[in-house]
DNA sequence: GGCTCATGTAAAGGTCGTTCACATGAGCTG
DNA sequence: CAGCTCATGTGAACGACCTTTACATGAGCC
């Protein structure tokens, strides 16, 4: 017991090193393992094999460290969305689904993150790194928004890129949050998480006027509003966004 | 201080009488001030008046009240939806909005309640009665939108009810739990939640051909599957189901 | 009146978060 | 290279919490 202890320190001697990078990895396996709630500042520094006080030399509590995964996990997020995003090619509404489905593969493959990020309980404004880091983030699904919102309907009311924004941000992190995530919370689904969100995206868009088929847009040349009442042709599976209809 | 318990002793006797119920109440008030994951066993104890060790002739342990006031809140829930429901009256897209308006507010007026049902981690299947109460509020969603899909536009494929519930649930929650809840993760917003909920499940219904004005149905005598290009006269704001366009 | 058992208490063991005084040794300074 | 300094780690200690155990109380029933 002591023995392995000091076996460790003899591996490594007195001062670790690398310890505030240790204790960040410690604890995303951690939560990973057991939910934000469950993981403890002890447990921490026993995997990183040091005593529980050594990692107050590297963070003022275990909030603070909290706080830092969640920063990392929304530079990543921020990231991962952006190449999803892929500056919108090779068509907007495609790109646009992409970061939807980035959004949720994030949620699934980093649950840690995920869950550091908005399930920890930990207030946004704490931290003003971490609140910008997750404004950068955000700011990318605002700017696919924008982009979106620009090529409204000519006829239609323009949209405001803003709420589009923050309605699909609201839909992919429902999806994520109820049915998406290991754990908790799972229920039993006619379709993935994936599809579902798919389809709740081409159909709002849709609702909007979109044209919610696939086909790269010239600039300055969408197709006309057209409803897609039998939307046959176009990339949208027949019978519309969802599998078949009973 | 131990003059006070036995004041507290004097006062109620022994036995307490009612402690489960006030063991409930008690943690009800405490999640509501600091979150399913700051309440604390002891503290529901010491607020009931009783010793740390008698909520354990009452709850297995902390997770078991957890559990119990989840169940709690999903009953309430499901009441409230129904109400809100109100069996799809005057007109079953006023009363589907008017049941996503109700979650909101359940949201944000019972946070206890909603922190203990779906971000306090614990898994939904522990208990086999929260997870029956779960299925019966989300039932309420689910039923009505069986009814809405019943009156899809004829001539374009009916959307499955199913889908259209989880779509509803994901954006409710996704609504709730990024904006509408009282200390954490608040940004700032260009309009209310509500509107935004309001708004997004309009487009939502838009998209799947539904006549997104307020004019109650005749039975079997739906408004043409016509789309909403320029939705002028409808109980739809003019602009669409957002404010101005700026 | 006396028994029984649900319901409460006190005490104790284990874990955590956090702080404090002290130990160690890496890197600079002369 | 000797010596100093300061970032970094240790161990002990405190209080709070969760949970179990042995014991106390008294309400309801015969």
């Amino acid at each position: 017991m002591s023995w392995r202890k000091e076996q460790r320190r003899a591996e490594r001697g007195y001062h670790h090193g690398n310890l505030k990078e240790a204790l960040l990895q410690a604890a995303l396996g951690l939560i990973a393992e057991k939910g934000a709630a469950g993981f403890t500042f002890a447990d921490a520094a026993r995997m990183a094999g040091v005593s529980a006080a050594a990692p107050y030399r590297h963070f003022r509590d275990r909030d603070e460290l909290l706080s830092s995964i969640a920063q990392r996990g929304f530079e990543q997020f921020e990231s991962r969305l952006t190449a999803a995003w892929d500056d919108g090619r090779p068509d907007t509404v495609t790109a646009f689904e992409r970061v939807g489905r980035a959004y949720l593969a994030f949620a699934r493959e980093e649950p840690a993150f995920y869950n550091a990020m908005f399930e920890s309980g930990l207030p946004v404004d704490s931290n003003p790194a971490l609140q910008a880091a997750s404004e950068r983030a955000f700011n990318v699904i605002r700017a696919a928004a924008e982009r979106l919102a620009a090529l409204a309907p000519p006829g239609t009311p323009r949209p405001p890129a803003m709420m589009m924004a923050l309605h699909i941000w609201s839909m992919a992190h429902g999806v994520a949050s109820l049915f998406s995530r290991g754990d908790a919370a799972r229920r039993k689904l006619p379709m993935s998480p994936d599809e579902l969100l798919e389809a709740e995206v081409l159909i709002y868009l849709r609702g909007l006027g979109f044209p919610t088929d696939r086909r790269p847009q010239a600039k300055g040349a969408e197709p006309p509003p057209v409803p897609p009442e039998a939307s046959s042709g176009s990339g949208v599976p027949p019978g519309g966004p969802w599998g078949k209809p009973k």
